[in-house]
DNA sequence: CCTGGAGTTGTCCTA
DNA sequence: TTAGGACAACTCCAG
């Protein structure tokens, strides 16, 4: 009799190394049944975004090709499916690493015990964070609600460290009697070819993602700490999307990085680097402990805030068509590259949602069908953060101003320039404020007099203002 | 239970 | 030009 395969549910861990439920499962020696179920049109609203289903289209093609195009693809009820296929291939196990979106831990309990009731083993792992929600907590058992001590204490207190990442070549046998492939049939390539310049960008898959990395330490984590600020820089990671859909794991990251600290040009820029994994950490921590985090104001007091409805206003922020020169580029690259800068995030959100009063939903939504590392954990508690409802002390006062912020870390406008160059031909002295500059200057710039970037949509001290007061109702 | 220090990412005005 | 304080007061957290 042949040996009964396993499962391994391939579901956020798109990647062969460093993958606990893999390993788990190429240690005992049976047969390894991989399988991906496309199943989040179960997901209420948080089906996955445009730019996402694409990225997911070219990651699963890459990952079943490391599998000698063994992997088996479906769509659906996931546990529909993996009852069957458990039924069709006489499989003794399913293994998979843990997610935590709240429908998702939900889901996975109930297959988990149903899997268990057929005396078959149902066997979750830690493939994707540093520290699981369920293993930190204050002293007295309540969860973390600041970051700071959360990362300190919590994460690296009284000699926590996450594990190691395991980077051995691991063996293990494919199950050969599964149904072909059909990774094409899950329909996440969209109808338009919209996706050309992200192909271009980006390398979706466990190959690429360890591509950036190593791109990134050799010519991006020296200057991190300060260069990360800079949108026309080349400091940042670049690594969220490959994380989002661990093609790479966090462990990984933070262990190559700290490879790096004994030499003194990296050692604030490895902290640092550090503290954001642990800023991806404490979303999820966040999403864990508040389910609701991506509907409601983590702050109940925010429920009286006089939000403002403007479908008009909406769709002048998403299109790139404010007249605030940098918040039209951050958009703009946003919709081309299916990416934004984390600074250029902070200044788009805070636009959005202070000095256009929009609620901070419809910022997470268009992000969340546009971002390729759309995530449910880090989308929702980064605009809570943003907007101030979130759970931190950010003052009411911090309104960010586009135009100061774009002088700061868009000094000579390359970043602007490239993504919006009706602006290019201005000086640098008014490329982040158009309007202000001499009507000579903006003719021989070739703005027009009804031109957005002479009358942006909304005035910059007005609108801050208005937020200011609409901060004090509260 | 009490207490005191601290809190990712700013802006604006004034001297 | 630039540095420093105001902008409020609250909650979190650890000792």
């Amino acid at each position: 009799m042949a040996a009964k395969p396993i499962i391994v549910w391939f579901r956020q861990d798109l990647r062969l190394t460093d993958n606990p439920a893999l390993a788990a499962a190429a240690k005992q020696g049976a047969p390894v049944l991989p399988v991906y179920i496309l199943d989040d049109e179960n997901s209420g609203e948080w089906r996955m975004g445009g730019a996402s289903r694409w990225w997911l289209h070219e990651s699963l093609s890459s990952l079943n090709a490391s599998l000698k195009r063994s992997l088996y693809v479906a769509r659906g009820d996931a546990a529909s499916v993996l009852d069957d296929l458990i039924e069709n291939t006489g499989a003794q196990a399913v293994y998979w690493n843990r997610c935590y979106e709240p429908w998702r831990i939900k889901r996975d309990a109930r297959i988990k015990s149903a899997i268990t009731e057929r005396d078959i083993e149902a066997k979750s792992f830690n493939g994707s964070l540093l520290f699981e929600p369920h293993t930190v907590a204050k002293a007295d058992g309540t969860p973390y609600k600041v970051f700071t001590p959360f990362y300190r204490k919590g994460c690296l207190g009284e000699g926590r460290q996450p594990r190691e990442a395991a980077l051995d070549d691991i063996k293990f046998k494919v199950f050969g009697g599964g149904p072909p492939s059909a990774i094409d049939d899950l329909g996440l390539m969209p109808d338009i070819e919209w996706y050309a310049q992200m192909a271009e960008e980006w390398e979706p898959g466990e190959s690429g993602a360890e591509a950036r990395l190593q791109q990134f330490l050799d010519s991006g984590l020296q200057g991190y700490k300060v260069g990360r600020n800079r949108p026309d820089q080349t400091h940042v990671s670049r690594l969220s999307p490959h994380l989002h859909f661990g093609e790479i794991s966090p462990h990984r990251v933070w262990w190559a990085a700290r490879a790096l600290e004994p030499d003194p040009e990296f050692a604030d820029d490895v902290d640092c680097l550090c503290s954001e994994l642990g800023w991806r950490e404490f979303a999820h921590y966040l999403l864990y402990h508040e389910p609701q985090m991506p509907q409601e104001n983590l702050q109940t007091k925010f429920e009286r805030f006089p939000w403002r409805e403007s479908e008009a206003d909406l769709k002048r922020w998403q299109r790139g068509d404010t007249g605030i020169p940098i918040v039209d580029a951050g958009m703009r690259e946003l919709w081309q590259t299916g990416y934004m800068h984390n600074r250029v995030r902070m200044i788009v959100a805070s636009f959005l949602t202070k000095n256009l009063l929009i609620h901070w939903r419809d910022g997470e939504a268009w992000f969340w069908d546009t971002l390729l590392d759309a995530d449910l954990a880090n989308n929702s508690a980064s605009w809570q953060w943003v907007a101030g409802c979130g759970t931190d002390a950010a003052p009411y006062f911090r309104i960010f101003n586009p135009v100061t912020q774009g002088k700061k870390f868009d000094p000579n406008g390359n970043y602007v320039r490239q993504y919006v160059p009706e602006v290019a031909g201005l000086s640098d002295k008014f490329l982040h404020e158009p309007w202000a500059a001499p009507e000579a200057e903006q003719e021989a710039a070739g703005l027009d007099a009804d031109c957005v970037y002479r009358k942006p949509m909304a005035d910059l001290k007005a609108s801050r203002e208005r937020a200011l007061e609409a901060f004090k109702s509260l």
